[in-house]
DNA sequence: GGTAGACCTGGACGC
DNA sequence: GCGTCCAGGTCTACC
């Protein structure tokens, strides 16, 4: 069955999903032009139902699922898919300031700046702690192995992302031996149990109150999650005030601006202060453009 | 507060 | 095929 999601005006679905990684880490995945979005999504938190999304006019989003689904299960599959996809955040205030910025005009015109995010934080985090220290290509690998081996088969043959309780249970060794999570693994073992057992509520934080800087503190608290991946975290939580430098933007940085010449993150960042707020976003917009050439030529 | 070394894996490279 | 080196963030111990 298909059914249709409505979008707000600016919405790109193809900018979403290249807005980073995430599309290609399972259970996400993406078909070759980047134009449709699979997943596995949990309806009411039952079992995993293979879904995809397309975009077909600019006011809407088609969702297909090759079985039929009962009004709550669809009312669910649209909620979660207006979380991930970010259709409820207003980035107006985005807009306006991206066109006062010279070098930031193409942003609205491509629809950029939602970066897609993971059904749950729990899966947002953990699959930032795989980033850490490794090549991407070592991310992919644990990623899958954490879906093949802890997470629910859906109706297609896929793993869904696993829940924590699913973790929890397991150990430290068999985290190193069977997801190839390294010196990773006890902190991996770690947040599943504080999750499962309710010691830290990760879903809280995309609803928290909290000023950016506490939150901040709170999301850096957890063991493995250092300085870049809180901010990045932070980004998935709608907060861009750090930049979460590492290694690949740093280098692009220096690409564009300092000729290759090596600068300390702190230079990097005071560059970036005059953008406000918004400045975690400008800075990733601007150091992975090159991302959207092949559709920039349509927005210029 | 700042710094050095350890952590672990995969890829590149030389033999 | 094997061994060595290096890159990639975070943690911990130490100054």
């Amino acid at each position: 069955m298909t059914f249709s999601l409505r979008v707000p005006a600016n919405f790109n679905l193809r900018s979403t999903i290249t807005s980073h990684g995430w599309c290609v880490l399972a259970p996400f995945s993406s078909d070759r032009d980047l134009g449709t979005l699979r997943l596995l999504l949990r309806p009411n938190g039952g079992k995993p139902i293979p879904v995809s999304v397309s975009q077909k006019t600019a006011a809407a989003i088609a969702v297909t699922s090759e079985s039929t689904l009962p009004a709550s299960a669809q009312n669910s599959v649209s909620q979660l898919l207006r979380s991930i996809l970010r259709l409820d955040e207003d980035y107006s205030e985005f807009y306006v300031e991206s066109k006062r910025q010279s070098g930031y005009r193409w942003v609205e015109r491509a629809g950029a700046g939602r970066l897609l995010r993971a059904p749950t934080v729990f899966e947002d985090v953990l699959k930032m702690m795989c980033t850490t220290n490794c090549s991407w290509a070592l991310t992919e690998v644990m990623v899958a192995n954490l879906c093949r081996r802890f997470g629910e088969e859906g109706e297609d043959g896929r793993h869904a992302f696993p829940t924590p309780e699913a973790i929890a249970d397991s150990t430290e060794k068999y985290i190193r031996k069977e997801i190839r999570a390294g010196y990773r693994s006890p902190y991996i073992l770690e947040l599943a149990r504080n999750a499962a057992s309710r010691k830290i509520d990760l879903e809280s934080w995309r609803q928290s109150s909290l000023p950016t800087q506490q939150l901040y503190e709170e999301v850096g608290s957890v063991k493995g999650i250092g300085p870049y991946a809180a901010g990045n975290i932070l980004k998935l939580l709608g907060r861009y005030d750090y930049l979460a430098i590492d290694s690949w933007c740093r280098k692009k940085f220096f690409e564009l601006h300092t000729g290759g010449k090596k600068r300390t993150d702190k230079f990097i960042e005071r560059r970036y202060e005059p953008l406000g707020k918004w400045r975690g976003l400008f800075f990733w917009l601007e150091v992975t453009k090159d991302w959207y050439n092949g559709q920039k030529a349509a927005w210029d």
